[in-house]
DNA sequence: GCTTGACTCTCCAGCCACTGGAGAGAATAA
DNA sequence: TTATTCTCTCCAGTGGCTGGAGAGTCAAGC
């Protein structure tokens, strides 16, 4: 029979510790004094401790601890937990690795140009979540027609009188450049059911994505820039670039002022991400 | 001019968020109205936004956030934040690919043996602290004396009237198993300063510990299940092994029921983390 | 039996970066 | 003038603890 403080020394768990796993009742003391409400200790419960500091080594939270050790839980089950917890392990591991790349690039920049530190980072990678919109598609002759594109949308959207939720948007339906003959959507966030016909953008699980300042003009040279930044990133292109038009003629007077947002999908070059490899057992 | 909603819906930041940077001084509104105290945002503002993201997007804290936009900083200072930031990344990386490790083989066993899926779960890592103690070391010809030492060290503690703060260790200072002539030390963890010389125990970065229940007739057994749990899960034992007499004949009179642990310094095989290597930029 | 000092108790605040909700006031459309 | 949709502020909660305050308890020395 263990104080509390000689239990913690014993098994270098700290007395609030022990405490709260008390209160949360994933490690309950022998006995309690009903006087003085002292916690006693038995020697059996180390082994419980011990389960418990393991699991927790693993990355399980108290309350699935609690699950493993007192549900009369089956083996399928620890099999099940595990391997959440293992695709868990994995997806943390590609975005450390991810945030990892990030920052070396970022160091080596500095230590070859010494340039502004500050400027690279206009550009973040990012999900971007599916959005209802209401959108027409169509193939224009130049890159000029897009924005009339966009305007036929927001009559359409003025007419039926619905609400904007976000940003106009357009998407370019082709992988290559093209100064002609461009596969274009343009697209208006609104709710969905409100008489519009509405329809899906997917979701893109990683974007590079880069927000813009000044005239549509500056665009091209934008968009360049991204390039390079994803060749330099050691991501690659794969699916269709969206422009998203935060501020234009609509809410901006002054051209030079617009903000335009870029985002281009992208893949890790390096996917079948290197450690998953090294990560298999006795492999 | 954008009220909070829809500079939320054209930035994709949830209200609450902007609320919330706000008031840490991260993201100030452009304009707050004196009577109705409702926030306006300028297209301006969307910049210094996407910084923000893009920053946290690293895994920096909203403090280094401001600290990176708001001092006047230089390239070096972003430097440093940046170096620590990657070491720091790098440990995480090595955390987690240990945990994935541990999970991984502990699935393995599950497929293969379908055994009790608990039981292997009495071994854990863990980083061994520092210890003050008093101690004796000695070679001692067979196992058994083993014991007189350690009882030579409580005689010396109870004598000098000093309290013990922890188990009683042995620690065997040799790397191969051997039967007699053993150079062992027996030690007891006091606090430092109360009159009797104390040493200083190294702490242990990595120790694969194993708790024990029962006789000490058993402690081979254990170490050779750990011996090869550790060939199993790919470390590799390197420095001296630790036995932690958590309960014995002072605390306990059944010998049955004597609770021990072992600890066995120990390395990952693959140091040299395969990670390593994949992360470094343009590699 | 009394004092001293070490231990233990409970309860509250804080961490981080928000999210969710309540209740009240403000802006906009019909 | 509603009715609806904002927006405001303030409070609680998240996980897994750590730190501290103020009060009660235990064990040893006198």
């Amino acid at each position: 029979m263990f104080k509390i403080g000689d239990f913690s020394s014993l098994t270098q768990v700290s007395v609030k510790t022990l405490r709260w796993y008390d209160e949360m009742g994933i490690l309950k003391p022998y006995r309690v004094d009903a006087n003085s409400g002292y916690r006693y200790y038995s020697a059996g419960q180390i082994s419980r401790l011990a389960r418990i500091r393991a699991l927790k080594n693993l990355g399980f939270s108290l309350e699935q601890v609690k699950v493993m050790l007192d549900g009369n839980i089956q083996a399928v089950q620890i099999r099940d937990m595990l391997e959440s917890r293992r695709s868990q392990l994995v997806g943390q591991l590609q975005q450390e690795q991810e945030k990892l790349t990030l920052v070396e690039v970022w160091l080596q920049q500095i230590e070859n140009e010494g340039g502004d530190p500050m400027s690279q980072y206009e550009i973040l990678i990012k999900k971007v979540e599916p959005l209802t919109v209401y959108s027409k598609r169509q193939i224009v002759p130049t890159e000029d027609m897009v924005i009339q594109l966009l305007e036929s949308v927001w009559n359409d959207i003025a007419a039926a009188n619905v609400r904007k939720v976000g940003p106009s948007i357009t998407i370019y339906h082709q992988v290559e450049y093209k100064e002609r003959d461009l596969d274009v959507e343009a697209a208006m966030p609104i709710a969905a059911g409100c008489g519009l016909e509405t329809s899906e953008l997917p979701p893109i699980e990683k974007a590079a994505a880069l927000v813009y300042y000044g005239s549509h003009d500056g665009l091209p040279a934008a968009y360049g820039a991204l390039a390079r930044w994803i060749e330099e990133n050691n991501y690659r292109m794969e699916g269709f670039c969206r422009t998203l038009f935060l501020t234009c003629a609509e809410t901006e007077e002054d051209p030079g002022k617009f903000v335009t947002e870029i985002q281009v999908p992208v893949v890790s070059r390096s996917e079948a991400f290197p450690c998953a490899a090294a990560v298999s057992p006795k492999a």
